[in-house]
DNA sequence: TAGATTGTTAATCGATTAACAATC
DNA sequence: TAGATTGTTAATCGATTAACAATC
């Protein structure tokens, strides 16, 4: 299929949808209409219903949308019917606090080790998780299937390590450190910028509203 | 002055302007264009001053912009010539990841204490910061004029916590659980969702670009 | 002055909302 | 069947890009 280009601010409503549909279920609702939906999720009836059949025809007229279908279908279209592997770069603070956070394995994506450049701690296991050296880390990308790199380093060596892991074979980049990769054509890159987001919660709290 | 409306597009890009010109700024460059902006930071040199000339004419015909000057008034812009104090509640994980990240401290967010409801580790204090009891948040915030909520608990707790710091003083919410507040008109909420975000990656991923 | 580059208006593009025929 | 609600087209709104006069 000639797949239709979705744009970015719908990909970013997805989750959103995944999400809530996950909590209807978890409430035992099984059916649900655009117009109710719209009043819990806070888009427009009409977006939702737009949005949704840019991936297909998913309600039934005259009665809504079944949750635990649209849920499913959600789920597909995010790709969480497969798993991921990943691995970390950066055991800080952060870095072990995404690492332990249950939620993204459950969702399908299993980080297989910790790399940290801090000798003091290479050969550890924390939580479960080994850490190792980065010198090592292509091979282990290789030898794993690693699909997924996670950054949580400082920015300085981020570019460099993405570049590594890229040729190494990794497709996707989930990347903490404040700096805008450059990496080749179809590969992926997801930004968290804690710094950004502070701002402009800053930003927002001065204007006078 | 009647505040001309900015959309959040032109906000969420501001930060991105703050954190380049502090590189350029850092690398001795003290004068650019919007054309030579558009090549590093990747926008279009016509949004660059579209987005500028939203605030103010800060360039020069014929010149362009100076760095340190432009700087300065997206620094103002966002607020960061002022000081913010805030509190943090969940000391997990990411709750000291956050608390321990030194950028935010330098650019004026001071996290004044930590609450957790663990009795472990009430009264300890780790990395400098005093671990309180959640009973007492309200107190605290208006014993120490605080105006920034960070929510890094589950999502289960977040909307009654962040009621009672609204009804205690606070103005804005950095919200790391994975919920959507509902708070009322004049509180500003920010939302890092961690699992919104590692979806959009896979879904990217999942494309076949 | 001549050249460069902004500030700003106008044109285009894309996303959201409204409307309604199709249909369950 | 009648009522409800989707899927989808058309209209509107807003954001981005292009163009150029103003001006340093």
């Amino acid at each position: 299929m000639p797949n239709k280009i979705i744009s970015m601010a719908v990909i970013r409503r997805l989750p959103k949808y995944h999400r809530y549909l996950k909590e209807l279920l978890d409430n035992g609702i099984h059916r649900i209409s655009s117009k109710e939906l719209s009043e819990i999720i806070g888009f427009t009836a009409s977006q939702i219903r737009q949005d949704l059949n840019n991936f297909g025809g998913f309600g039934q007229q005259g009665y809504g949308y079944n949750v635990g279908a649209l849920y499913g279908e959600i789920s597909k279209i995010l790709g969480l019917d497969k798993k991921y592997n990943a691995i970390l770069v950066g055991a800080g603070n952060l870095g072990q606090a995404i690492a332990n956070y249950s939620g993204f394995r459950n969702a399908g994506f299993e980080i297989k080790a910790l790399f940290d450049a801090n000798p003091k701690i290479i050969g550890l296991k924390i939580n479960y998780f080994d850490i190792l050296d980065p010198e090592d880390m292509e091979t282990f990308i290789k030898e794993n299937n690693i699909e997924i790199l996670i950054i949580c380093i400082p920015k300085n060596g981020a570019q460099v390590l993405a570049e590594r892991a890229i040729k190494a074979g990794i497709k996707g980049i989930w990347n903490f450190a404040p700096v805008d990769l450059k990496v080749p054509n179809g590969i992926i890159v997801e930004n968290v910028n804690l710094t950004e987001s502070l701002f402009t919660l800053s930003y927002l709290m001065k204007e006078e509203y």
